[in-house]
DNA sequence: GTGGTCTAGACCACG
DNA sequence: GTGGTCTAGACCACT
């Protein structure tokens, strides 16, 4: 499914549900769709379930996943816009403009950013 | 100077770092400006000096500041172009793209999203 | 595993990273094979934990050790040839050159450096 | 005469000395050659006097200066076959093993370091 | 048990 | 006064 580094300084299961939120941000992983159980996973990536667990409560927890008693986790729908969206959003915002001053402080060409951006923009989901 | 959550998860000697850095990258602080000593920002933040002194020896070490013996802590010149640049802005485009759809999964509009981009590349630094 | 000179005006922890250094390029420290705990060392040289750990950071963020959470540091694979490794190696050449000199200086005959530096090479890692 | 890094980690007076150890050791100060007085070094290199001071005391502790009152200090002849030469000797040689095992690690050919070794070896004094 | 963070407080070298 | 080192001792997160 994907592959943690377990050299990495970030908590392996940090890397467990960063990578489920990727691959549920690029729409890899569609809505309602099942998700591996604890020890499914656990065994692929040769972790112990008790990492697997945190990861995927942390993703319920943060509405990326649901759970049906007995059936498994489930990937949950795209949030609806409610109140706590735009404060969301503005946050992103935040990271975005830090991470393009960095790309700039960096030497990177302005207009290779906006091309980027743009290519990433336009590509179908 | 700025502020640090001192309840937050993360470590404070990272965050006063990384407040450095985007002060840096965003040229609010210049080449070759002093930046306050161990002791005076340690007191400000109302931290031990040790946790700032290991801020500015991560900063150091990562070619931000340059430390002149008995004078202090100084910001270093940005970083000309070398062979590793391209390796860490291909970091760089990888985290923008994340964000960037991101953005999309929230339901925000690429127009919105463009144009905050070009207004933020932009601006005069 | 080695001694440090306490008395020495070089840090511990410097001196306990060279000599990490020193182990590792002459292979007598193996990839992948795990060093002893920051708590172990500590006792074992009779310092503070935390300067062993600053120690082991150092040689961490230098590329010669990487760390697994909760499990322990381990011995990183060679660098790579990459495009900072031929600065790295004309450094090297000019402490060589520096030291060459040297051995003259003091009335060295040019001809046991020489076997000196070929026995050096030929011994097998 | 030499250029010295305010923002090197290394000491000025260290700096200033090594500085005056190369050109002796290379040649390019030869015995009994007046040095600049320490007032004059220390304008020309914009730091304290107290600083020069401290490199020369350095150097002529370690036989590298003699001084005459009223006169100035001046380059030593080079050392004679002593006791304690080859205690210093042995220990170049240590330095000498670690740099060419470091070359080594970082993945340098032996046949170019036997040849940079034998190139400096053989350029006339 | 592992590394990591932080504090309090002392001492040193440098300029 | 500046950064740098070190100790003792406490607490936390991860596995």
């Amino acid at each position: 499914m994907f592959q943690i580094d377990l050299r990495s300084r970030r908590p392996i299961y940090e890397q467990v549900a960063e990578n489920f939120k990727r691959l549920i941000i690029t729409g890899a992983l569609k809505e309602n769709q099942r998700v591996p159980s604890v020890r499914e996973l656990a065994q692929a990536l040769t972790v112990n379930p008790n990492t697997v667990q945190k990861a995927y409560r942390e993703l319920e927890s943060q509405g990326y996943f649901y759970t049906v008693l007995g059936q498994g986790s489930f990937i949950s729908a795209p949030p609806k816009q409610s109140a706590g969206a735009s404060e969301k959003k503005s946050a992103l915002y935040g990271q975005l403009r830090g991470l393009l001053h960095e790309l700039l402080y960096n030497g990177e060409d302005k207009g290779a950013v906006v091309k980027f951006v743009l290519g990433v923009l336009n590509q179908p989901q």
